[in-house]
DNA sequence: ACCTGAACACCGTTCAAGT
DNA sequence: ACCTGAACACCGTTCAAGT
């Protein structure tokens, strides 16, 4: 009977931001980027569309407390490994794969300012970077150039993947591709041309790898000259 | 008196294609993404919404063919140097220099599928890649990540020169941004915190070009393997 | 303090009707 | 063939009114 003043009981199905980002995040998953909005959301939280503007300021800010719980539960899972290269790559292929599952997380990150979600990110490189005792003037540079590169690569699966959506053969899809770089006017486009025939033998994941190496061939190239 | 069926007179003030669509990228450089709408537009072109239509499919076509025209004349300026590794640094700015004028085709190169614009970069890069003697199963992937690190890099330049937009001191926005990084949690973002102050000295296209350098080199250590 | 849901000020897109 | 503009089916966000 005797309620404090500051610990009020709660209804068990009253609303909290927290409530609300997880209800956002299975919509986003569910549905798609355009599958949440403030009505959808209401629905399925059996009320009316201002109710959640009381927990929240926006749908910007909405979709930023989402991702950041994405990217941190991923985050939690990866690098913690003996060498800070084999690190790097494993924190590189969480975020690949965790943008994989969440598409609309890829849209988030890149945003600005960047959401607490990128700079969780930037720190986890970050910290791998200097590990690599890479110079001191080149750690910012190292971690954005692997930053950049991890986002936007993601980012490009995530969206193919989204397009093979009812599962079509992968070959299929990479052969699409290709017939569209093809048809490009052989004058202008002479490189993508011809580059469209390795795509036959393209493994996402083996590139994506690949670019990574090349980012740490190149930190490795510049600190070759300090001491 | 005679007008053949073929090759029809038309009023000086006809729309077109092209009309539309530079009318279009007036408007997104004076009033922003937001500013575009099919009914502005339609003001400024004095007709109504509906007609537009009938000449373009919808509004992704639209900002597709805008950035399109934008990346195409930038392009025509840029790239004819000596060496390829000076010609992708002019590549490089010249695409840096287009996004910070014209915000707007950031956003728009990241889209999926690839916009023409972004093959467009993509090609010009990967000649030079080329040009580099670059192993020939490592190409694609360079070309790759100069593109992503090169996109990814201008669109957060100019998403920070937009949003200094009443011209306050360059030295104060970059004061504001250290002072959000270090207000992170000191055990969650070390690196972030240290590298914040950093920030104080920072030349955005010098740091530009150090990422480039950096891929360079990747590249370079690469080839050094091959014959 | 927190919730409700109608209302406001917009969007992109369609389409019958005009010329 | 090309243009017009009202109408449709939505948005994010606000706010008076409720509990």
């Amino acid at each position: 009977m005797a309620r404090t003043k500051h610990a009020p009981e709660r209804r068990a199905d009253a609303l909290s931001r927290e409530r609300i980002v997880d209800a956002a995040i299975e919509l986003l998953d569910h549905e798609g980027e355009d599958g949440l909005t403030f009505r959808s959301l209401a629905t399925r939280l059996a009320t009316g569309p201002g109710a959640i503007y009381w927990h929240i300021k926006n749908k910007d800010e909405l979709l930023a407390a989402a991702s950041d719980v994405v990217v941190a539960r991923a985050l939690a899972d990866v690098g913690g490994h003996a060498t800070p290269k084999k690190a790097i790559r494993s924190i590189a292929l969480g975020v690949f794969e965790t943008i994989d599952a969440h598409p609309w997380v890829g849209i988030e990150l890149a945003r600005h300012p960047p959401p607490t979600a990128m700079l969780r990110i930037f720190e986890r490189i970050g910290r791998q970077v200097q590990a690599l005792r890479a110079r001191r003037d080149t750690q910012f540079t190292a971690t954005m150039v692997l930053g950049s590169y991890i986002i936007s690569e993601s980012r490009q699966n995530a969206a193919n993947a989204r397009v093979q959506d009812p599962a079509p053969d992968r070959a299929d899809f990479l052969e699409k591709i290709a017939a569209r770089w093809k048809e490009l006017d052989a004058d202008e486009f002479p490189f993508t041309r011809e580059v469209a025939n390795q795509l036959r033998e393209h493994d996402d994941r083996a590139e994506f790898l690949a670019g990574i190496d090349l980012i740490l061939a190149g930190i490795a190239a510049g600190s070759a000259g300090s001491r």
